[in-house]
DNA sequence: ACTATATATGATTATATATTCATATATTCA
DNA sequence: TGAATATATGAATATATAATCATATATAGT
């Protein structure tokens, strides 16, 4: 047995999960979402009034980003107050963000 | 002016730049081959060998990773050896691959 | 110059994706 | 229950993307 570190194949599982996780900060709307939700909650029409989008548009990317446990909702009435849920990813975000601003 | 940091609208350039980043590592493929390149360099053709794919995929997504300066070559004789050429990239790539795994 | 080998390129095709419109659903309040 | 408001959903469309095939280019050696 070797004594140096292999990087190892990646199984099917893996490749996916990685793949998904950089797929939704792939997309400049995605990415102006989360940007957004960097300062505080937003309902669905706070977002795409902020950022000029259709509100079905928002809502798709709102799915998308909650199917990877990127965003979660509380609800108050009739509206949905979206926030990021994943530490990891928002580090990674502002990261590429102020990594893309400085260079 | 507020004491509070305000996370401002992203212009269109780093929005651009962000993007095109993550996208780069948004695609299996792409992920498999800077996967392979974290142990040493490889030339095309080992690429494709170790990831079961075509030269020409392998062709076609190095020259996307090196127009993000992800990749580098160096030549020896008919032979390009591809290495990584963007630190933080590889380190959030290596991030996500063991905050995958690990979930 | 010719051959062999390694890599790059262009065109094509199949698939994935983002946005939009129209409409459905859900909640609140009168 | 009916109206008003907020959000979600489904279908359609336009665009982007990845893989492939065929071929071009480039380098080295004879």
């Amino acid at each position: 047995m070797g004594e140096f570190i292999n990087h190892q194949e990646l199984d099917e599982e893996t490749l996916f999960l990685v793949s998904q996780t950089f797929k939704a900060l792939s997309d400049p709307t995605r990415i102006r979402i989360l940007n957004l939700l960097f300062s505080r909650e937003h309902s669905v029409n706070e977002i795409a009034d902020a950022l000029n989008l259709r509100q079905s548009t928002v809502s798709h990317q709102l799915r998308f980003l909650k199917n990877l446990r990127l965003v979660k909702y509380r609800r108050e009435g009739t509206t949905l107050f979206y926030s990021y849920d994943d530490e990891h990813v928002m580090d990674m975000l502002k990261q590429t963000i102020e990594h893309s601003i400085h260079s």
